[in-house]
DNA sequence: AAGCGATATGTATATTTGGAAATATCGCTT
DNA sequence: AAGCGATATTTCCAAATATACATATCGCTT
């Protein structure tokens, strides 16, 4: 047998480049947990300059921001979705089961790979 | 008005890497019409050797061939798909074709975008 | 067997990406 | 009001990627 790990992903392009998908979403979701970029991005194994240039990209190209950021203060700064930011990853993490759910059903594209 | 650009996308990752994107469908597509990698890449703006290089890896990593390459002969050399080529390439235009419904039914993730 | 057209491969250069480290920020503490 | 601590933000340089270009290969045609 092949024995080959297979997966299906989409991600959300906006004026042909890539805006939206399954490593934003991680982190979004680290976010929330750690309630900072540079815990998530440590959290996931990701330089904190990426992270944070992932947090900039996602606020910077929506007309409403995703992430609110503060510097210092008393624990030196902090990080949280906005209600927008929690819905748009709630969407995209059912969109992502939907398509999981279209591509193990019946006979499909990956069966013989 | 926004006036944005959107799309959503999928691609089929194998053993954790990319396997199947667009760009690779784009690609065989233009192998079908044209005949051969080089003017498919030519088509669709991109390097050969990037182009013969996705052929390859199609072909290496996949237990059975997408394209049929011949190098020589009365026109030079030539590209076809196989069967298995054109059926995975329809497969997935399928895919994409559902993800893209159910990305625009009802009220979606893209409204505020 | 020489030439042709396209594949197949390698090399050098430009471009982009990525990480490490330095710097700026700011409320709290003392 | 000066210093601290944890973070955000920027700078700089290494490293990975991609592009352009050059070369070798092959089988048919003539």
């Amino acid at each position: 047998m092949s024995q080959k790990k297979l997966r299906i992903r989409c991600w959300i392009e906006l004026d042909d480049s890539k805006f939206f998908g399954p490593g934003r979403a991680e982190l979004l979701e680290l976010i929330v947990v750690h309630g900072s970029v540079s815990k998530a991005s440590k959290a996931m194994g990701m330089s904190y300059k990426k992270a944070w240039e992932m947090v900039n990209d996602l606020n910077n190209r929506s007309p409403e921001a995703f992430v609110v950021l503060q510097k210092g203060g008393q624990k030196g700064g902090s990080a949280m979705l906005t209600d927008f930011g929690r819905m748009f990853l709630k969407k995209y993490r059912e969109l992502d089961e939907k398509i999981k759910s279209i591509a193990t059903e019946g006979e499909h594209l990956l069966d013989r790979l």
